[in-house]
DNA sequence: CAGCATCCTACACGATACTG
DNA sequence: CAGTATCGTGTAGGATGCTG
């Protein structure tokens, strides 16, 4: 509620605006809570290759169970980010595949995890570092 | 473990590269939980305005608990996101500032930011038309 | 002022079994 | 094949109280 909205800031914020603006806020952190949350963007990743069926998902991310990918899918469908097919085929197909919408996070979502790839080495090394820290205090005794 | 790391894929992979992606990949994943918790990016994104002390920062940030205000600025200093200095004034005075990295995080977070800003619209409105989709196989009793 | 320790609740996530 | 239902566990996050 205080700095996130700034993002789309028109500045000057009327009582109307507040409200617009808390709005926004929640929004941004929902959409951050699904980007963090342990299986979408693994799905929206492998989506951005190409459609899969539901078990191709299945085989493709490592460790899911089905029911997290169900649960997964379910939610990025109903955000939009993830279109459903229904394949009324003898054993019935489900295909899966990202909307425009869905496509068009994957690009800030890359932009994160390219982040996280060139710092990975300093976060690693702050840990250690951090770590270790906390012996000092004993360890020369 | 399957798509993200293709980020960085220098995409001929050893048997060595392989433990190689899956850390980058265990990272990435590490990364996007972070960012993705309830309360890490909010005190970035604050701290990207300007150095505050702990009292500044619970007040300036609507909600949020000293405890995980707390937590939250330990883990951030623990990633080197984050920088604490301690001012041994006659009440204590701590006082927190975004490092180089954890400016440089915040670059592709507003990105995200912006993103959820622009399309919120969009997903409210599909959020909309599908749960309000449940109701049409029993309204039409 | 800054913050840790304690307790508690809600929910994310996982394993397993069952269904059309 | 593509799920839902059920159950169990770990942990994120909140409330409160104490400390230096």
């Amino acid at each position: 509620m205080t700095t996130l909205e700034r993002i789309d800031a028109p500045e000057q914020a009327p009582a109307a605006e507040v409200v617009h603006s808390a709005r926004s806020c929640r929004m941004v952190g929902d959409i951050l809570a699904r980007v963090g949350d342990k299986w979408s963007m693994l799905v929206v990743m492998t989506l951005l290759e190409d459609n899969r069926h539901f078990n191709e998902l299945k085989r493709g991310i490592d460790g899911i169970s089905q029911q997290m990918l169900s649960r997964t899918l379910r939610a990025l469908e109903r955000d939009g980010l993830v279109l459903r097919t229904v394949h009324a085929s003898v054993p019935v197909r489900v295909e899966y595949a990202l909307s425009g919408l869905g496509r068009s996070l994957a690009e800030p979502v890359k932009a994160l995890g390219a982040w996280a790839v060139t710092n990975r080495v300093s976060i690693e090394a702050s840990r250690a570092v951090y770590d270790s820290r906390g012996d000092e205090v004993w360890s020369r005794a």
